[in-house]
DNA sequence: TATTGTTATACTCTATAACTATA
DNA sequence: TATAGTTATAGAGTATAACAATA
C-alpha cells in the first residue's frame, strides 16, 4: 500500500511548502495574501479581465474571488467597472496605484524565481512543466466516479 | 518578465487543482476535509505519532492542528494520550472507528492513485518526484533575505 | 431560460503571539 | 530556561446554494 510521503498531492504540496515561504515573505511586506498576488499579477498582464476569466487564471473559485476583490478594491489596487456591451458583466483592472506596486514587488517576485530556476538545469524544468501540465489536462477531465467504475 | 501561469506556485497549483478534485469527491462521502484526510492518512501507517511528528509529516501548522484533532476526536476517529515518559507531550492514534474507515476509503484512494499513475510513464514520475523533492530540500534551507541579499 | 456576478451562511483553516504544564 | 501542546484572537478563504440583473 502507499505510502502517504509517496503520493502525488503530498509530493506537490510538499514543492508547495519548500517554495511558498520565500514568496510569502515577500508578500507579507506589501500585506498581500497568495490569492491577492495571483489576482494582481494576472491583472498586471493585461489591460482588463471579466471576473470569470479572472477566476480561471487564479484557480479561485468565483464566490472567493468576490470577497479577495472587495479588499483590494478597498486598498485601491484594483477597480471593477460594470462592462458596457453587457451589462451583466464586471471588467476588473490594475488602478495606477496598482500599476506602482507591480514596479515595485515583480522584481523581487522575479528573483526568487530565478533563484528557483537555478536549482534544477534547464532540461528539468521542461521535463517538470510538461509533465504537470499533462496530468492537470488530463485529470481535469476525469471525475471520481469515473475512476471508481473501472 | 515572467508571465503568472509559467511561475513554478501557478504550476504546481494547477496540478494539484486538477488532481485535487477527485479525491475531494472521495473525501466528501466521508465528510473529510483533505487536511483530516492527511492526518488520519499518517495515523493509519503507523501505531501513534505525537502531535510535533504528526504537524511535521502533514505539512500542517501546529496551532490548525490542535483544531483538526479536535473535530476527528470528537468525532472517535483519533485519540489523544499523554505520554508518560514526558508528560508534556501527547500520543495520537486512530481509534479503532479510524481503522475501519481506512479499510473503507484507502481502496478508493488507491484507485485514484493508480488512475494517475497510469496518465504517465514510469521513468517521468521518478523525474517528477526526484526533481520535485530536491526543489523542495534546497527551498527550505532558504529564506527570501538571503535571495534578496544576491 | 440561461448567464454574470453577487450575497448568504456556515464552517475550516491560518497566522501570530501568549499561555500552561512540564522538563 | 526551554519545550510540547494548547488557547486566544482575528481574519481569510471555501463550499454550496440561492439571488438579482441582464441577456
Amino acid at each position: 500500500m502507499l505510502s502517504l510521503n509517496a503520493s502525488l498531492p503530498m509530493i506537490l504540496n510538499r514543492a508547495l511548502d519548500g517554495v511558498m515561504p520565500a514568496y510569502r515573505q515577500l508578500f507579507a511586506q506589501y500585506d498581500l495574501t497568495e490569492q491577492q498576488w495571483r489576482i494582481l499579477r494576472a491583472l498586471w498582464e493585461v489591460e482588463d479581465l471579466r471576473a470569470a476569466e479572472l477566476a480561471e487564471q487564479t484557480l479561485l473559485p468565483k464566490p472567493s474571488l468576490v470577497g479577495i476583490l472587495d479588499r483590494l478594491e478597498a486598498r485601491g489596487l484594483v477597480e471593477r467597472r460594470r462592462s458596457n456591451k453587457d451589462r451583466r458583466a464586471v471588467s476588473i483592472a490594475s488602478t495606477a496605484k496598482g500599476r506602482t506596486l507591480a514596479k515595485e514587488v515583480l522584481p523581487q517576485a522575479q528573483a526568487i524565481h530565478d533563484f528557483i530556476r537555478a536549482v534544477l538545469p534547464e532540461e528539468d524544468w521542461d521535463a517538470l512543466e510538461h509533465a504537470l501540465n499533462t496530468l492537470a489536462d488530463r485529470m481535469k477531465a476525469t471525475t471520481f466516479a469515473e475512476i471508481a467504475a473501472e
